[in-house]
DNA sequence: TTTACAATTTTGTTGCAACAAAAATATCCG
DNA sequence: CGGATATTTTTGTTGCAACAAAATTGTAAA
């Protein structure tokens, strides 16, 4: 077995299995949308993009279908999820149940720094905004979220969440520009930073809550005139 | 030509790999509580257990351990999960949003033969406590919430409550007799029914919250009379 | 041209051996 | 005997070849 230069960019991840770098380096990929929705992955064609064997990559493939990141299109064809308008709703009441629920949580344990550290987010949102880099906006905006729901400090609720934003991470890539054009969340985002500072649960829950229904409004009228191709 | 994700559930999938088969069967073991909380599971003890190859086993393990079902208690060690206060106390925050989301949702589909059939499984439940059949207690109890959940049409949902009860099942079983005596949830149970012929959302989802505030008091109170010490 | 069917290629799965890291055990020296 | 060190065993990971099933391509007859 070979050595890797990837070892060059993480020093400290040398307890790491190829499989879980290969994990991570697809899910970052499926976030930022490397991959586009419909998709078709192959073990031995990601195997050759992450430069592993095909058991790494398997490993990975498997991983991300058992959490929903990848869907099975049949019995021997593992594609990345296309939305459709019910697995958008279902997605989206159960992240408002949960986000909520992180969002609330973390007015019990936010200190003044953190809030500090959410403003500096907003900022790169708003700048990634101005710059027309929608890509970079998004990221900064999952970001700006997790940023929140972290503060609730409830492990498993966080990688559930997580799992939930990897299920639509894809489509939102077919939608922007127009998506991000219209500045998403910034009101939204401030009510939640004013009410963390108050360490007023119910609003911060609130806030973070009409954030993900003005996106969920913005997702599903986009998919209605536009509809959402699946590539290859 | 892609597939959407909702229309998945009506795919049926090939015949099983002996992955999948691997994964069912490790599942269902450490639901019903043959490998107790504690409990360390090799790649290689797996594939014998099972009579299959490493790879099946590995497979299983893999996806059980990012289900969070197994967990990593060292570098090269997967174990049952042993419950502490602070994962009791997270995942039954997670349990009240998400079966609440589920219980109060299941109201708007409900059918009188669907009260019919809960009402059948609750004897099942009675006459396992009358017989001091205490894991077909647990057992039957988990398909009575189960049949509530299924009603509410979110699969999604369902799979994510699915993976918090494999959290919590294995510890269940270091607790009875002393949990099942108390005759769990048959009050609840009987509300929630009611509820549900009413096709009151909110009292189904208080009924259910209950139900799972209950267990918690109790689970709480047993593990701190009786320390649940790992096997092995 | 179209359709049915055979040949070929692609692809996921499975078992297995080699390897390295960790754990367990044995050994030796004070 | 005690503790440190060397040795052996256990164990997860990785790469790979063989296999079967599915998808694709090629081919020929109508």
């Amino acid at each position: 077995m070979g050595v890797h230069v990837s070892e060059l960019a993480n020093i400290d991840r040398a307890a790491e299995s190829l499989g879980d770098a290969a994990y991570r380096e697809m899910k970052e990929r499926i976030i930022r949308g490397v991959y586009r929705p419909g998709h078709k992955l192959t073990v031995r064609a990601v195997a050759q993009d992450l430069d592993v064997s095909t058991t790494p990559a398997r490993d990975a493939i498997n991983r991300l279908a058992s959490e929903a990141a990848l869907v099975y299109a049949g019995p021997k064809t593992v594609v990345v999820p296309v939305l459709d308008a019910k697995a958008l709703q279902e997605i989206t009441l159960i992240r408002l149940a949960l986000e909520g629920l992180a969002a609330q949580q973390a007015a019990e344990h936010v200190v003044p720094e953190d809030v500090e550290a959410l403003k500096i987010l907003q900022k790169k949102i708003n700048s990634a905004l101005d710059a027309g880099l929608y890509a970079d906006a998004l990221w900064h905006n999952k970001e700006f979220h997790f940023a929140i729901y972290r503060l609730a400090q409830l492990p498993h609720l966080v990688t559930m969440i997580e799992t939930l934003w990897l299920r639509i991470g894809p489509s939102l890539h077919n939608l922007y520009p127009e998506f991000a054009k219209e500045r998403f969340g910034v009101h939204n985002h401030e009510v939640a930073m004013e009410a963390l500072e108050d360490r007023d649960g119910a609003s911060v829950r609130a806030a973070m809550e009409n954030d993900i229904r003005d996106g969920y409004r913005r997702l599903k009228r986009a998919c209605r005139e536009k509809a959402i191709l699946p590539v290859q």
